[in-house]
DNA sequence: CGCCTTTGACCCGCGC
DNA sequence: GCGCGGGTCAAAGGCG
């Protein structure tokens, strides 16, 4: 998937449970740029990549690549944002919230599962279509920095992709509602999102692309309220157990 | 000819 | 100390 960067592929590994080879690249476009990248097809269903970014770039991004970090960089402050309100007062995100959301994630939609050890916030790129990057949805979040593509601490960043024409489906309905449902019992998380949409506005010239994820993040769940909560405890006491 | 990918070798951390 | 696995290096080959 492109991203608006120039990558330079130094290796290429299987690694041990995946057949598919994971193949590491390093930004080509700024001199001695640290950021790396890792693409693996996930084990599971192969239509889906798992891309690592690591590292900061020491140059300015592209736009296309601009818009995918301050996409990211609004996905991180918005789970962070939970963090710092959590009732327990732990630096890491609210943990039902984040159940609910790796839960789903479990689905096959997209089985990467970030662990508490290591900053990740993981992405669904599914929309992308007609080779134009639009909006990706954030899945889950541990990450305790934001990332601008500048210099700052060194992070990791997971996104995930499918392959254009998969979606919607019925395997991923399930996560849309998760997400539905954590919009409609949280109005900032409803905020956030809205912001990082009228954000990107201003940096893609595809005006429909944002009346389609406008449309995605409508907070109608196809499922009552009732019910979506109900599967969202019934998930965490499993998980918990 | 230069750039990029491929791929086997090597390095290093970790668990036993 | 040894083996395993992940990550990186670098020579060789392909391609424009």
């Amino acid at each position: 998937m492109g991203d608006g960067c120039q990558w330079r592929k130094y290796g290429q590994k299987i690694a041990k449970g995946n057949p598919c080879p994971r193949a590491y690249y390093r930004c080509n476009m700024g001199t001695s740029c640290p950021v790396r990248k890792q693409v693996q097809r996930c084990a599971v269903d192969e239509t889906v990549l798992i891309t690592t970014y690591e590292g900061n770039h020491n140059h300015s991004l592209p736009p296309t690549a601009k818009s995918i970090a301050s996409t990211t960089s609004a996905a991180l402050d918005m789970f962070l944002s939970r963090s710092t309100t959590s009732s327990n007062g732990t630096t890491l995100s609210n943990p039902s919230f984040f159940s609910s959301l790796s839960s789903s994630a479990s689905t096959g939609f997209a089985t990467f599962y970030p662990s508490a050890s290591c900053p990740t916030v993981t992405l669904d790129l599914t929309q992308n279509s007609n080779n134009c990057f639009q909006f990706p949805r954030a899945i889950s979040s541990n990450h305790l920095q934001p990332f601008h593509g500048y210099p700052q601490q060194s992070e990791a960043l997971y996104l995930s992709s499918k392959l254009p024409n998969m979606i919607p489906s019925e395997e991923n309905l399930g996560l849309v509602e998760v997400i539905s449902a954590a919009i409609a019992k949280d109005p900032s998380l409803k905020a956030a999102l809205d912001a990082v949409v009228s954000s990107l506005t201003r940096d893609t010239q595809n005006i429909n692309n944002h009346c389609q994820l406008r449309s995605e993040y409508d907070p109608s769940p196809k499922m009552s309220e009732e019910v979506v909560q109900h599967q969202l405890c019934t998930t965490d006491e499993s998980i918990q157990s």
